[in-house]
DNA sequence: ATAGGGTTAG
């Protein structure tokens, strides 16, 4: 029922969201109309203000371009270079500084700073701006050394360095992820004076800091400049806003937003929104992602872009919505928005998870035709389709055209096709796979390490896992409560609680925390072995433990019960379940399905199974049991 | 009247 419920406030927030997209691109038409006296409301009012605003702005802004400027390719670049060259006297270093940052706007970094150097050789005589662009190319293509070299020849030639030159390199020291000579740069640039920090130079170090996972101390820098005098902007609140997003600290990011808008009166604006609508999608929380979405809807001066629409239609395909997804994708065309690999490859996996192999597949073969390259990522995620589909002789196709296609496999390919492998227990494959994946440089990350073990204990190879965990040792792969609930599920399955218990204990000592996943696995162990009182005395303990019971846990438990003939607590732990609206799986159904068929249920317990049974398995009930009795569970 | 900062993929 919730997920209905906030279905249709989602489509109502598209539906919304379809309308204002329309509307904005109208605003600037029925401008005019709307001056000449039509009403206001006070809010379209101060849209149409800004409106204004914005409008006689942008007629500065929209000086034409000087020819220097609008080059259009590599080449255009690089013929009118040599024709300035040529020209006597030199036209002026401002026309040279327009071709190369024109050349920066197009990504061609290693060529503008090969075009700055001729720059040197026919003596055009750079300035700070021609310094900067070049710092910025050599930032960009990760040699920020080069970069410091550059600053080395700004004090020979007399080229002052300011503000932008010192953020440029806090920049390429970030990038490169030197976080330590990034704060020992912005230290000196305060206590020797090299340049008052700005803040866009503050807004860098506080994206560096966010970067490394020091929220806090980027909170603590937002609160230093406005200290100092530099107020923080939108993007210095938008950087940290993102960053708790992306580490689901929602609440706080929330709070700063509110702080920013309400005690700062800092207008949000669509980059803000969408860091927010991202985080807010990761945890599923539709609901509010309408709400966000209907927000930025009202406020005229926002509209969503490419890139918040890009995230909700990934966010709907890992959810398995892919209709939801492709109506996203028909809105962003309306507005003019050109879907790319990304929006597409997204589509891909969407199709994957739901097993919808033809139409990813189909799909995966017209991007060819739409102009767009599949890369490693849109490969991944056919792959993994296939592989959850148990096609893994498709898979294994597919694979080795990522490298007859030129691309390299990654951990994530790799990984997949390991996965898939184990899945149908093809365990000698799997290992030359993972061979291979080792003689091209791959090293194994913790996802990969998890699909190995995972796979070993499923194919009745748990002495292989644990040695290969003994092999891996005091590694920080084995700081891994994933790791421990898999090897405890491995050892329970094949009879070998006492090694499931060690590894429980161990834990613990470790300071790992159990997950309700290792609780399941942990209780279904000692079910398993009959050894219900100790099961039971593991189910209250997880209750007090502050690890909140779920579903799965519910129905592991049942199932123990059931499997042991022992009918003692289950009419509590069905009542428990329907207080907390938890639902029968399939296995514990067909279990209690036996058990009333053998007519060791109280027929007083039936009209609670029915509450408890999804819509999903009532087809499995039905089917199962004989009409009448199957009609006093619904008729009761 | 040419230079620097924040949002997209397993």
């Amino acid at each position: 029922m919730m997920m209905i419920r906030t279905n249709s406030l989602l489509h109502h927030a598209f539906f919304k969201l379809t309308g204002i997209l329309i509307t904005n691109s109208l605003t600037t038409t029925t401008l005019s109309s709307s001056v000449l006296g039509l009403e206001f409301s006070p809010h379209s009012t101060s849209s149409l203000a800004s409106l204004l605003h914005s409008t006689s702005f942008s007629n500065n802004g929209d000086r034409p371009l000087s020819r220097y400027q609008k080059v259009t390719s590599l080449d255009h670049a690089f013929n009118l270079f040599d024709e300035m060259i040529l020209r006597k006297p030199l036209p002026s270093v401002i026309k040279f500084n327009q071709l190369l940052s024109a050349l920066t706007k197009m990504n061609h970094f290693s060529s503008c700073l090969h075009l700055f150097k001729q720059m040197y050789v026919v003596r055009v005589p750079v300035d700070a701006y021609s310094m900067n662009i070049a710092i910025k190319c050599c930032c960009q293509i990760s040699r920020t050394n080069d970069g410091f070299a550059l600053l080395g020849c700004c004090f020979r030639r007399a080229v002052v360095p300011n503000v932008i030159t010192f953020s440029t390199l806090l920049d390429g020291l970030i990038r490169e992820d030197r976080i330590l000579e990034a704060e020992r740069l912005f230290k000196k640039l305060i206590k020797h004076r090299l340049c008052e920090p700005n803040v866009v130079t503050y807004n860098t170090m506080i994206k560096g800091l966010c970067k490394f996972g020091n929220n806090d101390i980027a909170i603590g820098l937002l609160r230093l400049m406005d200290e100092r005098g530099c107020r923080p902007d939108v993007v210095a609140y938008s950087t940290i806003i993102d960053s708790l997003c992306k580490d689901k600290m929602m609440d706080d990011a929330f709070n700063l937003f509110k702080e920013m808008v309400f005690h700062k009166a800092i207008q949000p604006n669509v980059i803000t929104y969408t860091s927010l609508i991202h985080g807010l999608c990761n945890l599923c929380r539709w609901d509010e992602v309408a709400k966000l979405l209907k927000e930025m809807e009202e406020d005229a001066r926002i509209s969503p872009n490419f890139q918040t629409f890009s995230i909700l239609v990934d966010a709907f395909c890992k959810e398995g919505r892919v209709d939801e997804a492709e109506a996203v994708i028909d809105i962003m065309v309306e507005r003019g928005e050109v879907p790319n690999i990304v929006t597409y490859s997204s589509l891909v996996d969407g199709y994957s998870l739901r097993g919808e192999m033809t139409k990813a597949r189909t799909l995966f073969d017209s991007l060819t035709s739409k102009g767009l390259v599949p890369n490693v990522v849109t490969y991944n995620s056919l792959l993994n389709g296939y592989c959850k589909s148990f096609k893994v002789e498709e898979a294994m196709h597919l694979f080795h055209d990522i490298t007859r296609k030129g691309l390299k496999p990654d951990i994530v390919s790799y990984s997949t096709m390991l996965q898939g492998l184990f899945r149908v227990g093809r365990c000698g494959a799997a290992r030359k796979l993972f061979n291979e994946m080792r003689s091209q440089g791959l090293i194994p990350d913790e996802c990969t390490y998890r699909i190995i073990l995972d796979g070993l204990c499923n194919n009745h190879k748990v002495e292989e896992a644990l040695s290969l965990f003994h092999l891996v040792g005091d590694s920080k792969l084995n700081s891994d409560i994933v790791v421990y609930t898999i090897l405890i599920e491995g050892a329970g399955k094949c009879g070998k609680l006492d090694i499931a218990k060690t590894l429980f204990h161990d834990l613990t000592v470790k300071g790992l925390q159990p997950d309700v996943r290792t609780y399941a696995v942990m209780i279904s162990g000692l079910c398993r072995e009959g050894l219900l009182t100790e099961a039971k005395h593991l189910f209250c303990k997880r209750d007090e433990s502050g690890c909140p019971p779920n579903s799965v846990t519910y129905n592991v438990f049942l199932q123990g019960y059931l499997k042991n003939q022992n009918c003692d607590d289950v009419e509590m732990l069905l009542q428990e379940m329907d207080r907390r609206s938890y639902s029968l799986d399939a296995s514990t159904l067909s279990l209690l399905i036996d058990q009333i068929s053998a007519g060791s249920v109280d027929r007083s317990m039936l009209k609670l199974i029915g509450k408890l049974v999804p819509k999903e398995l009532m087809d499995t009930l039905e089917s199962c049991l004989d009409y009448n009795l199957f009609k006093q569970m619904w008729e009761a």
